[in-house]
DNA sequence: TATTAGACTTTGATTAATCAAAGTATATTT
DNA sequence: AAATATACTTTGATTAATCAAAGTCTAATA
């Protein structure tokens, strides 16, 4: 059985690895996501390595073999499921979810988690719009999300537009709304169903949902 | 910041100061219910002690101070409730849900279970019909008669099942022993220790005192 | 190229929780 | 009262996770 430490480790490289990129991450980097001194990471990336969970090179960095992958991978999906299921179901603020989904992700158990799933109808992405990885460990592509997803301040391209339409799409490409474009979402208002973007640094555009929605785009 | 283990040693002496209705438990039935060897009982005896939290005579027993006491009643609420849910909101099968608190409880927070207990409308008794703890600490007060002490004739009504094991939970359920269930006492037989019982009128059933004394009923 | 700042590793110590095995007290039986 | 069995305590060792501080490497700067 993995201990909470590990699995804490094991999530913070993968997550890491996504943020900036890149395979191998910098012991410094671990040191700090993991709230330790270096010393601590450096002798936990000798018994990672002893366990097969991770590939370390000495003052270069450190990787996750697949099966060490897989157990990030699983940590994020628990991780943000239950942050979903605390914003969705029992309704505590975005704020305080996480350090909670910290502490609860290493107590639940695989059965209990597929039955959270269910419960959730198998979200996609959590509170944050952070993709949910799913159970075989496949993070939904961007590509599924749209506009509509995104969060203030974001700064996304346009993957595809999602209604064939002529009248729509002669709005969208007079607009810039074209496959490509880079887009910044300055303003959203739930109450106002409306989304304020800027397109190519300059004209701005309001949305409402309905046609947000129809924006795919990646990050 | 109480540890996982400190928590459960807790929990565990103040459950057993219910069930045998005496505040002071002897090593030996703390060592059993932690699963430890004596040993590390006596020596995480020393350790509580010096922190408060329980009272400890060698070779006698030991006794949940007032602020011991509270802990493991935050423990038993925690766990009764989380036992709840996983049953009432997941649809958890009777049988598996123990173990699942028991990891779950020391993982929640006060907040998160202030939640919890008021999406589920604040139930006074959990899936096995244990009482579950206020968040002031106070017991809704159960009945002590076990089916062992009722007398041939009597009908009464299952209160709850006191052993949380999967295994005799399987099949309590399958003889339809689950709380609520009302119960005929047909006879009973001191000498071959043997206690015949009706179920729903008509399923005919003989049950030994051990497993007589888990049934706790009311009248 | 030599120096130096910063990043990283090593070393030695600490704490919590545990066990095995040896020792001791208490209760029960003879 | 002596012998024995049972229950408990002590001792010494182990493991995981951590830190502080000393040591070492690397890359940038002088």
């Amino acid at each position: 059985m993995l201990s909470p430490t590990v699995e804490n480790y094991l999530k913070q490289i993968l997550n890491e690895s996504i943020q900036a990129g890149s395979s191998e991450v910098a012991m410094g980097k671990v040191a700090e996501c993991l709230q330790v001194t270096p010393g601590t990471a450096t002798s936990m990336m000798k018994s990672l390595e002893k366990k097969g969970w991770v590939k370390y090179r000495p003052r270069k960095g450190v990787k996750l073999t697949s099966s060490g992958r897989k157990v990030g991978m699983n940590m994020l999906r628990r991780h943000r499921l239950l942050e979903t299921f605390l914003v969705e179901t029992l309704g505590l603020d975005w704020g305080e979810i996480h350090d909670e989904a910290e502490e609860l992700e290493h107590a639940i158990s695989e059965k209990v988690l597929e039955k959270l799933d269910q419960f959730l109808g198998r979200p996609s992405h959590d509170p944050h719009g952070d993709p949910i990885p799913t159970k075989h460990g496949n993070l939904p592509s961007a590509s599924k999300r749209s506009l509509l997803d995104c969060r203030e301040g974001e700064i996304v391209r346009i993957e595809s537009i999602q209604d064939q339409g002529s009248e729509f799409l002669y709005f969208a490409r007079k607009n810039k709304l074209v496959p490509g474009k880079k887009i910044e979402v300055v303003r959203t208002d739930k109450i106002a169903d409306s989304m304020e973007l800027k397109v190519e640094q300059k004209t701005v555009l309001n949305l409402g949902s309905k046609t947000a929605e129809k924006i795919v785009i990646r990050d």
